[in-house]
Parts: structure tokens; sequence; C-alpha cells
DNA sequence: ATCCTGACGCGCC
DNA sequence: AGGCGCGCCAGGA
């Protein structure tokens, strides 16, 4: 099956498995960009399974979905299953400046899940 | 079906 | 500014 048509029985399904969802949105993070657990949720469209996310992104070993674009609220980093040195390093391989446990321009980095292809301007 | 657990979020000390 | 506690939701036992 091709990626546009996994997002698109992803999409037209009423409530498909929530973590196919989740690990559809998170596929479509631009590099360079990142999304908290709650836009996560929101995009899925249970607004408040920020939680849940988190839940599911645990055990997410798949090198395709980019989980360590997803952080938390405000910029904060996040879990990365005790790695959280993994994911500053993740980010900062992508442009992103982390500093103290918090994304920096997290405003300018955060992704609005409208765009799919990364067209960032630095 | 029920209870417990979190890579969370946010309001309140 | 930083920490604590309660709320929330989908999964797994």
């Amino acid at each position: 099956m091709t990626t546009r048509a996994f997002f698109d029985s992803v999409e037209t399904e009423k409530r498909p498995n929530f973590r196919l969802r989740v690990l559809a949105v998170v596929r479509r993070i631009p590099a360079g960009r990142v999304v908290t657990y709650g836009d996560v949720a929101d995009l899925t469209g249970s607004p408040r399974a920020h939680r849940a996310v988190g839940n599911i992104l645990r055990g997410c070993l798949d090198p395709a979905v980019p989980c360590h674009r997803v952080v938390g609220a405000g910029g904060t980093l996040g879990g990365y299953g005790g790695n959280p040195s993994l994911k500053r390093a993740r980010l900062r391989a992508e442009g992103l400046e982390v500093s103290v446990g918090r994304i920096r321009r997290f405003r300018e980095v955060r992704w609005d899940g409208r765009t799919r292809s990364a067209s960032q301007a630095c």
C-alpha cells in the first residue's frame, strides 16, 4: 500500500485505530519541525488524548516514524524512552536548537499540521 | 467489563 | 519560577 493510500484510508474511516492515526500524523511532521503531544491528539481527532499519544509513542521503534519531533507543551523536550539525549541529538541534527530541555524558537518551528512538505525557511 | 498505567497538560499552590 | 496534583484517553492485563 502506498503512503498516500495509507493516509487516505486512515482519514476516511470514522474512528480508525487511534494508534494508526497517531503514527500517520507523526509521519507527516516535516524534518526540522515539531509538534506537541496535544497537537498530535488534536490532529487525530481526540483533542484530549495527549496522554494516550505518549503511550502509543512509548513503544514505537519504527524509524519511519520520527517520534523525536513530538515534544511537550510549550516546547519542552518530553520523553524518549529514557534517552532524552538521543532526542536532543536528533532534533539538533535537523537544525533545531535545544537549550535547558526546551526547543528554542518553538513558536517558529512548531508545525501546524497543514503543510506536508518541509517548505521551511531558515 | 473493570481497573491500572502512562514519552501529557495545565491550573494552583 | 518551579513543583504538585488532578484530569483525560486509549491500551493492555
